[in-house]
DNA sequence: AATTGGTATCTTGCATCACAAGGTATCGTG
DNA sequence: CACGATACCTTGTGATGCAAGATACCAATT
């Protein structure tokens, strides 16, 4: 285990989660948010900083949609080097989710 | 799934394999530190921080006890309230696993 | 036509906190 | 006595999740 902690929460689950969802079919924010919002309780102002930063990195592409029930959505598309990085993080989180398993024992 | 996730991750782990540690019998801050270091990277420099949080926070109390191999150590003890947030910090981490691992869903 | 509510984008300020790097002190061994 | 290992701790930095709010579009009610 030689990569920091930080790497593997912060950036790791969050990041982990969005890109698995977008391995499932391109997607919007306010909807990823959503359902991270429901599933891990994650809020809606983390979203956009995040996608941004998957953007820059090169894990995404965008285009934009008319929706017909608001403004236009920014659809996010997952790219080769995403798909990538999806593969690398889930393998660090079953590493790590066995590690705190390993911890936690036989007081679970 | 009503917390934040912030609770969940970063509060979270770190405090829960400690107090699961200490919850198999006493110990000081730099072995548990080594423990944690080899099985999910946690640097030293974090541990010091965090034990005083939670000393504050009542989860467990100190006492300190000669070595004979190098400064006296600052044993830490689980207390009834670190037991007990133990517990609910096993139970809230297992959920996220499970939301984490449907989220992943078949891309795992 | 004006207001409300849901959709959807994004920004700002704040607080938390893991980490790296460094500092101090004790002990045994060469 | 110097060195490395043990063991404690502090400081500064950077990352980032969050709450709150700003903006804007659309449909449906008032």
């Amino acid at each position: 285990m030689a990569e920091s902690l930080q790497i593997q929460l912060k950036k790791g689950v969050l990041e982990m989660c969005v890109l698995a969802l977008l391995s499932k079919g391109d997607n919007y924010a306010y909807d990823i948010a959503s359902r991270m919002a429901e599933a891990v309780g994650m809020g809606e102002g983390t979203i956009y900083p995040l996608m941004r930063r998957m953007q820059n990195d090169g894990l995404v592409t965008t285009y934009l949609q008319e929706s017909g029930s608001g403004p236009p959505r920014k659809y996010y598309k997952l790219t080769k080097a995403g798909a990538t990085a999806l593969k690398a993080q889930i393998s660090d989180w079953v590493a790590f989710e066995i590690a705190v398993r390993k911890i936690l024992g036989e007081v679970t």
